[in-house]
DNA sequence: CGAATTTGACCAGCGC
DNA sequence: GCGCTGGTCAAATTCG
């Protein structure tokens, strides 16, 4: 069951410094091996709001109207990590299901299907830590699968319509084929990275998957369309699946914590204390390869330190995923020396630091991002969500 | 008390 | 058209 999966098998991994090690990135067409990082960099020709270099803002969101942007910005922050070492995109269509939970593994991910052919594929061959991204438009496509069980019927009884009508049609995109999504595969350490405050309002099983998939949705904003999805993958315990969907409709929060917030953060304080001890907090600590600090556990990833990895990283990774599904690479390899070049040019630049405290604050404090913590523990065994821990820090 | 999480239920989409 | 499954809602619960 999805009860071997807890809070700290979540965490664990931002504790310890993703490795920076040699990280490809390759695109499948078209493979180079640069071995100067610089140079390659120097190859690399950005629009002014891709350049990595380039920080127009931190307050300005919207940098397309590409409906990936967002999802992008809620992503991005994965990409470069030393972690993540393959980058798929669909260019359009559907995202086999089979990413959802069967996909065979991350580095066994294989073509199964036409669709899965026309993708683009980056792979970054290195990895223990393997992950996988996957950009695509429209929904992923429910695959058949040998019947199972069937954790509950829905739905198709006919109940007392306690629902209205309005609110299932108030919901976000129509059709979940025609939405755009972005799935990636991350490592335990890439799951916290993400700036945005992420609520959650759902979980289910998966059919396929021993583990439960959890639903949240942007808390930064009201009216925020944004959504994610969070699943571990069924293959690699290592590895989980997010997905992004819609669009956010606020600022991106260029601080880590700026909307998290204070509560179901319990710590290592609750019963939990046995899988929460490293508790998200120490996601704060959680030494992204450009961004190293010592952080008390407790205390949230500074921004301006992982504004200025996350840009670079970011900018480069739009720099990537920009134009719609079509991933735009440039023919680079990631490699340790590069990311440290990166790392410190991000420092030395961008002075662009931290700005905008996000968009909300809720109430007095901020409260731990409930986005990850609270899911994973729920994963697992018994726990209860408040390990909550939240993806709080940034890794 | 307010906000986040949990969880059962409802509904739409999709495949057969 | 039917049934299955995923996605979302919202009341209840939990927590700071």
């Amino acid at each position: 069951m999805a009860e071997d999966w807890d809070l700290f098998a979540v965490v664990k991994g931002c504790t310890s410094a993703p490795n920076i090690a040699t990280t490809n990135i390759i695109q499948n067409t078209n493979t180079t091996n640069l071995e100067d990082p610089l140079a390659c960099l120097a190859s690399l020709t950005f629009r002014e709001e891709d350049d990595p270099f380039y920080f127009p803002n931190l307050a300005v969101q919207k940098r397309s109207n590409n409906d990936l942007g967002e999802p992008q910005d809620s992503y991005e922050a994965f990409l470069l990590d030393p972690t993540i070492t393959s980058i798929t995109t669909y260019s359009q269509g559907r995202i086999p299901s089979s990413f959802d939970s069967d996909f065979g593994g991350l580095d066994g991910i294989q073509p199964r299907s036409p669709q899965e052919q026309a993708k683009t594929s980056i792979s970054l061959p290195f990895s223990p830590t393997s992950s996988n991204f996957v950009f695509g438009e429209s929904g992923i496509q429910r695959k058949q699968q040998p019947q199972q069980q069937k954790p509950k019927q829905a739905g198709t009884s006919s109940v007392l319509p306690l629902r209205t009508m309005q609110s299932q049609a108030s919901r976000p995109g129509k059709r979940k084929s025609q939405q755009k999504r972005v799935v990636c595969h991350v490592t335990e350490d890439n799951l916290s990275a993400d700036l945005w405050a992420w609520r959650k309002y759902g979980q289910k099983p998966i059919k396929g998957s021993p583990y439960p998939r959890n639903y949240y949705r942007c808390s930064s904003s009201k009216g925020c369309a944004a959504r994610k999805q969070v699943e571990k993958s069924n293959t690699d315990a290592d590895i989980f699946i997010v997905t992004y969907t819609g669009d956010h409709t606020h600022p991106r929060p260029t601080h880590r914590n700026s909307l998290a917030g204070s509560t179901r953060n319990k710590v290592a304080t609750s019963k939990d204390s046995d899988s929460a001890q490293p508790n998200i907090a120490n996601n704060a600590s959680c030494s992204s390869p450009l961004s190293a600090t010592s952080l008390s556990p407790k205390t949230p990833s500074p921004a301006p330190l992982e504004e200025d990895s996350m840009n670079d990283n970011d900018k480069n990774f739009e720099e990537m995923v920009d134009e719609d599904d079509d991933l735009l690479l440039p023919n680079m390899v990631m490699n340790e020396d590069l990311l440290l070049e990166l790392q410190e040019l991000g420092n030395s630049s961008s002075t662009a630091g931290g700005t905008a405290a996000g968009t909300s604050s809720k109430k007095g404090g901020l409260r731990q991002r409930p986005a990850f913590g609270d899911n994973f523990s729920s994963w697992g065994p018994g726990s209860s969500a408040t390990a909550g821990a939240t993806a709080g820090g940034y890794c």
